[in-house]
RNA sequence: GGGCGAUUGGCGCAGCGGCUAGCGCACUUCGUUCACACCGAAGGGGUCGUAGGUUCGAUUCCUACAUCGCCCACCA
């Protein structure tokens, strides 16, 4: 307990011997047990640090990548909470989406089909085959909200697995406070936010030509896109020109030639001026169709003169929308050629060319296209092989063709150049960690080219809360979608009925139709900070949460979770989400790939923290900085789990020196206080001046979340305290030296009071190791991780003016002396019978100050004896400079002590 | 093609317009079991990717290049 100017400690019995195993059984309990961690949530907004989790993936594996920037984010809770924040450090679980789709199939094997009511008496064919592959004919159709319910279950399963690790390792959850993204208030909040937006017209739907997943089939949206290599043939195809001559396209794509629109060039190309305006003939289908000018066409790609399909790339979409150009579809949603022969086809020739192409993938289209135009002669020269960068989908496999389709959209400012700016200006308040990543926002938001396409042609996830009225011709009138008020939601428009229609007059004319369609998994995951926060709950805690503080998340989900939060907060809460952003980086193996699942690299998280501990493992993860790429590396864990053995050792040992009395004899009192009025001896007080230090600049570090900057700071000067302090001090704190009593306090004083820090300073790093020592301090007192984070002034007054650099100086003395013994090659207990140090004046006071526990440390019996650096000192230490002023300055910044004339004693006799 | 980041002893990383470029691992030598062998002490090892420039002075700032990683764009 602090109180002004001391610290009173309760002292447990110490183990005899101590180890970091148990440590963390022993602590997750108690942890649990007394409800450390849980939010309070009885103050105000300015008290409160909230921090919106990122929800892992259930159906996903786990490895050391989510240890690594989970662990960030519990430093920062940790540290927030002992600077007296009450945290709100939520979990939520992420099942929405397709990746949990295909394991609910493959586990239960069983499909939506939304044409299904629900039945609550449902039983899925099988459970929990892991590995077993259903054939899609075999799984048993269900509804969606049976398909959600088997989904929760597999969830809850899966989740145990991940809330294991975060258990085991550390993280300072409050686990009353977690959700699911296909959760009931997910789910609410996710319909409500779309119904927000569509009332105030910031949410749409239309039908255009859209990029389209022919494997899913789904739309798919902008910042699903990935491109990739693709490799084709480029074809040289001849149309015919009405004076009988041939103009010739270049094209990677024959198999579109039925659905030809135009030919395209560039205005400014001389070699195609004359044929604006005419019309040509397609090869093998004979249709007629103009050839025309577009600044898109470029002159020196290809030919420089372009075939217009609808639709083969997002070129040809412009082209059409610009020059007005007819719509000539001939890909069915499942990626092949429609089999009704299009009614623009006139000649019975290429009538038969299309009859043998429909119905078939465009692989196969392409074949019998260019069989054709081989047999023709329209094909000129063989095909030559290219590789292009194409579209896909970032979980398909095929390449994505554009499809024409209702779907609805939710303005981005990929249209609306106001918007855009606004969340421009959005992303310039968010302060990113590291900055330079703010970067990828701009550029995302810069480069956006459509609204953002929230419909998804998938049965599992977050239904749209919509349904049409059906005319009385039975046509659906998708322009007044019938709204359920905000009361009833969640929905699902499949089985629930809109208000004033009954179940009966779904899908009758007169009646209603639902809306089948799902939203985009980001469309709930965007909605994270409201969904966490209880926004529009009433019940008070989003007043208390929102804006939130701290969104971490990974680099690669910037232009979608982190961009698409903006865009719902700034619409619906005018407001930034959260006002910093943790951004992680990879975690490379040890040949500095990147680990994934696909390069079978990953290292699952539990062998690390069952070999080295949890707060190895967090260690390893400390020591890297936001933003930057971590290598696996379990040397540093090695070095993580010395330094917690090394704080234990340290601290068993010296709370043990202070339950002595001067004749050794065990004092058994087991409340002892350290009164910053008895740190009394310079060198104690030197310790006090540093540790000030410390705390200061590791405090404004993790202020800055350079949480590896801190760690530096604290850990360098904790083996410094070990090292020199502990060593320099050992026989004082004792008593076993003939100094006073007060010189003996003053000692045991300052351990004792440096060991209380470390065990705080380090907790939010090693909350392990740290609470274990802080209960044999402070036994009753509650957890170190409730405990006030080290005040900086608190240690700063019991200096006394006394400056750090005494404690610098009576370390370099120390190490001269053991310098002495180590090149004489002789055991450090062995005796230095006299010895002369030489060092700058200043050092010489400072030593001076400390040198009995010199002495002490450095078993010197007889005298030390000390006096200036010469000249030839200065060069044989290495030290350059051109007055005598300027190496007098560099040799007292360097604290260099040399020795000189020296004698030893006797090593001390083997047993 | 546009952009971001990285490049420092064998390895993993700090750092910074000037202090003798640091730390840990590994390495060498020595010691030790009375806090800690899950230990201690002392030591060796780097012309800071390359080439220019700014400066009294560059590992640090600027320019170009190279290599690695990543983001965006690129389907005729």
């Amino acid at each position: 307990m602090t109180t002004d100017g001391n610290i009173t400690a309760n002292l447990t019995p110490l183990p005899d011997k101590v180890g970091v195993e148990g440590l963390e059984d022993k602590w997750t309990h108690t942890w649990d047990d007394e409800q450390t961690f849980a939010f309070q949530g009885d103050r105000d907004r300015t008290s409160v640090y909230s921090i919106d989790t990122p929800p892992p993936t259930v159906s996903g594996h786990l490895h050391v990548g989510h240890v690594f920037s989970y662990t960030h984010t519990d430093i920062v809770a940790r540290y927030k909470r002992m600077c007296g924040y009450d945290v709100f450090y939520p979990m939520g679980w992420d099942d929405n989406g397709l990746p949990t789709e295909r394991r609910v199939q493959n586990y239960y094997g069983v499909r939506v089909d939304t044409s299904l009511k629900y039945n609550p008496d449902f039983k899925p064919p099988f459970e929990g085959t892991e590995g077993k592959k259903v054939n899609a004919r075999d799984q048993v159709a269900c509804s969606r909200q049976n398909f959600i319910e088997l989904c929760e279950k597999l969830s809850a399963q899966d989740e145990q697995q991940f809330k294991d690790l975060w258990v085991r390792l550390g993280l300072s959850v409050d686990w009353k406070n977690s959700y699911h993204t296909i959760g009931k208030r997910a789910r609410r909040v996710a319909q409500k936010g779309f119904l927000r937006n569509l009332q105030r017209g910031e949410a749409y739907q239309k039908e255009a030509p859209g990029l389209w997943d022919v494997t899913f089939q789904t739309a798919v949206a902008q910042a699903e896109l990935e491109s990739r290599e693709y490799p084709g043939f480029y074809h040289k195809l001849a149309f015919h020109k009405t004076d009988g001559t041939d103009v010739y396209i270049e094209t990677t794509r024959p198999e579109l030639l039925p659905a030809c629109v135009a030919l395209i060039a560039n205005p400014n190309d001389e070699r195609y001026k004359d044929l604006f305006g005419t019309t040509v003939t397609s090869p093998l289908f004979g249709v007629e169709v103009p050839v025309l000018a577009h600044p898109a066409a470029e002159m020196d790609k290809g030919a420089g003169i372009a075939m217009c399909c609808t639709f083969g790339d997002v070129t040809d979409v412009s082209w059409w929308r610009d020059l007005h150009l007819p719509t000539r579809s001939i890909l069915m949603r499942n990626g092949r050629i429609n089999t009704e022969i299009p009614e623009w086809i006139t000649s019975p020739q290429g009538q038969e060319i299309y009859a043998q192409m429909s119905g078939k993938t465009t692989f196969s289209a392409r074949t019998v296209i260019v069989d054709a135009l081989q047999e023709s002669g329209e094909l000129i020269g063989e095909p030559s092989a290219t590789t292009r960068m194409t579209n896909f989908y970032e979980k398909g496999d095929k390449p994505l063709e554009i499809i024409t389709s209702r779907q609805w959209y939710l303005h981005n400012g990929g249209t609306d150049l106001k918007l855009r700016q606004e969340l421009l200006n959005r992303g310039a308040e968010l302060k990113f960690h590291p900055d330079f990543m703010r970067v990828r926002y701009n550029n995302w938001v810069d480069g956006l080219n459509s609204d953002w396409l929230i419909s998804r042609q998938r049965f599992f996830g977050v239904p749209f809360p919509l349904w049409y009225p059906v005319q009385e011709n039975g046509e659906i009138d998708y322009d007044h979608p019938l709204i359920p008020t905000e009361d009833r939601l969640p929905i699902d428009p499949t089985s629930d009925v809109p208000e004033g229609f009954a179940e009966e007059q779904r899908d009758q004319p007169c009646g209603f139709t639902a809306e089948t369609d799902i939203m985009d998994t980001w469309a709930t995951s965007s909605m994270t900070p409201q969904i966490v926060t209880h926004w529009d709950e009433h019940d008070g805690l989003f007043e208390k949460t929102f804006p939130m503080d701290l969104r971490p998340q990974g680099q690669d989900i910037i232009r979608t979770w982190l961009f698409s939060s903006i865009v719902r907060a700034h619409l619906e809460n005018h407001a930034l989400p959260w006002s910093d952003t943790n951004l992680s980086g990879w975690i490379l193996d040890p040949d500095h790939k990147k680990m994934s699942k696909s390069k079978g690299n990953v290292v699952i998280p539990k062998e690390p923290i069952d070999k080295f501990g949890a707060d190895a493992v967090r260690y390893w993860a400390a020591c890297a900085k936001l933003g930057v790429d971590a290598t696996y590396d379990t040397g540093q864990m090695k070095i993580g789990r010395r330094l917690a053995i090394k704080l234990l050792n340290a601290t068993k040992f010296a709370l043990a020196i202070g339950r002595e009395d001067k004749n050794h004899h065990v004092n058994d009192s087991s409340q002892v206080t350290w009164d910053a009025a008895n740190v009394t001896e310079p060198l104690d007080q030197a310790v006090m001046a540093k540790l000030s230090t410390v705390i200061r600049e590791a405090t404004a570090a993790l202020d800055e979340y350079d949480h590896a900057h801190a760690l530096s700071i604290i850990e360098t000067f904790f083996w410094e305290f070990c090292d020199d302090y502990i060593e320099l001090v050992k026989d004082r704190a004792y008593g076993t030296t003939t100094c006073s009593e007060q010189a003996m306090i003053s000692a045991r004083t300052t351990l004792g009071l440096g060991l209380d820090a470390f065990a705080r300073l380090f907790a939010p790093y090693l909350p392990f190791v740290t609470e274990e020592i802080w209960h044999w301090m402070h036994d009753g007192e509650g957890s170190v991780h409730t405990a006030p984070w080290p005040s900086a002034d608190f240690y700063e007054q019991i200096t006394h003016s006394t400056a750090e650099s005494l404690l610098d100086n009576a370390g370099a003395a120390l190490a001269a002396l053991r310098k002495i013994k180590s090149e004489a090659k002789v055991s450090m207990k062995t005796p230095i019978l006299s010895v002369t140090l030489k060092a700058v004046p200043q050092a010489q006071r400072e030593i001076q100050e400390s040198l009995s526990d010199i002495a002490c440390a450095g078993k010197v019996t007889g005298d030390i004896t000390l006096t200036d650096l010469q000249h030839d000192d200065f060069i044989a230490a290495g030290l350059e400079g051109s007055t005598e002023e300027e190496l007098q300055q560099k040799a007292a910044d360097s604290f260099i002590i040399l020795t000189a004339e020296h004698v030893l004693g006797e090593p001390p006799v083997k047993k």
